[in-house]
DNA sequence: ATGTAACTGTCCGAAAATGGACACCTCCGC
DNA sequence: GCGGAGGTGTCCATTTTCGGACAGTTACAT
């Protein structure tokens, strides 16, 4: 279950049904009606649904794209899936090139959204587990599992890869208990 | 200058007419009528070009997404440019979210695509370059580089981030030069 | 002005990591 | 069946790192 989604669409109808459409998938769905302050509090989220024109006219998504990156500046690990009614495939490459997790047209059919989202919150929740290992010691485990693995277990090469002497990847090893 | 490219279609007359295209943006530019056998030397390579459609009947690219898996099973850091012909968005947001660098449709401007083989090729050497950090000092440094970004400098932040005592950050960050 | 809270940078005895050396094992080629 | 190459795991004197403590600075609320 996902615990809190955010809607951004300038469409109260569009807020309505995505908000329905996702209800029974999250705790907490949050709509708004345009995409002001929201950067502010982006990192409360699992994912977020963002609509990608708002001024009327505008077609071209350049609108949605800005927020999108807005979005992913304040908060880098948070996924967001991207929605648009215009939607040609060079857009669609565009907003992926550029990070979105995924790409729906409207009007979409709900049980896709639903996975889409669910997709979406899915890496969220990974890359804050693994972006948060800021964490040296976390950083250096998983650099020697990759190394083993890479050289199959081979400690004389897989300490030469991680500029170690072969003594000192034992000593490390066991203090990850591997 | 890119260095080797690799284009992979079924039709010798867009082989011919991308290899021209692409002549000039690289010191070498292979083709391939078939995926068979590519995976094996994909590591050469600083970009590919890979067409989604080989057997005649098929449009739904399921083909080339295979091969695109394929390739990033052997060489994890290359980067993939698709072409297709029958583009819908669907295929192309599935293309990009398996990990494609870009997404070309058929017929394509000559300067567009050689814009994303660059890219492409761009993103393959930085991704080598840094996965390639197997090296635990230099991940000890990027982490610490980042975190003191991410704290704007703050060293007590930092060293707590990193899982540090903040004498042991100093030394450490003289020790990498910061 | 005074307290305090959160920093910074540095010191030093205790504790831990270092890496060269050692003994051993096992798979080949001759 | 012997030498060599390339592994493994462990030992220990030396070097490095550790982190609590100290003194100093800045910002701000009392």
């Amino acid at each position: 279950m996902i615990n809190a989604l955010l809607i951004i669409d300038d469409d109260p109808d569009v807020l309505k049904a995505a908000a329905a459409a996702l209800a029974r998938a999250a705790e907490r769905v949050d709509t708004a009606g345009s995409p002001d302050g929201v950067a502010e509090r982006a990192h409360v989220y699992d994912a977020i649904l963002l609509d990608m024109n708002f001024a009327a006219g505008a077609r071209d998504g350049s609108a949605g794209l800005d927020t999108l990156d807005r979005l992913h500046e304040a908060a880098s690990a948070l996924s967001v899936v991207l929605m648009t009614t215009y939607g040609g495939v060079a857009l669609a490459v565009q907003a992926l090139k550029r990070g979105a997790a995924d790409f729906v047209l409207k009007p979409w059919r709900n049980e896709a959204l639903v996975d889409a989202m669910q997709a979406a919150a899915a890496l969220t929740a990974e890359r804050r587990a693994s972006g948060a290992a800021l964490n040296l010691d976390d950083l250096e485990r998983r650099a020697i599992v990759r190394a083993l693995s890479l050289y199959d277990s081979n400690v004389s090469h897989a300490a030469a890869a991680l500029g170690l002497t072969r003594p000192a990847l034992y000593r490390r090893m066991e203090r990850h208990g591997l």
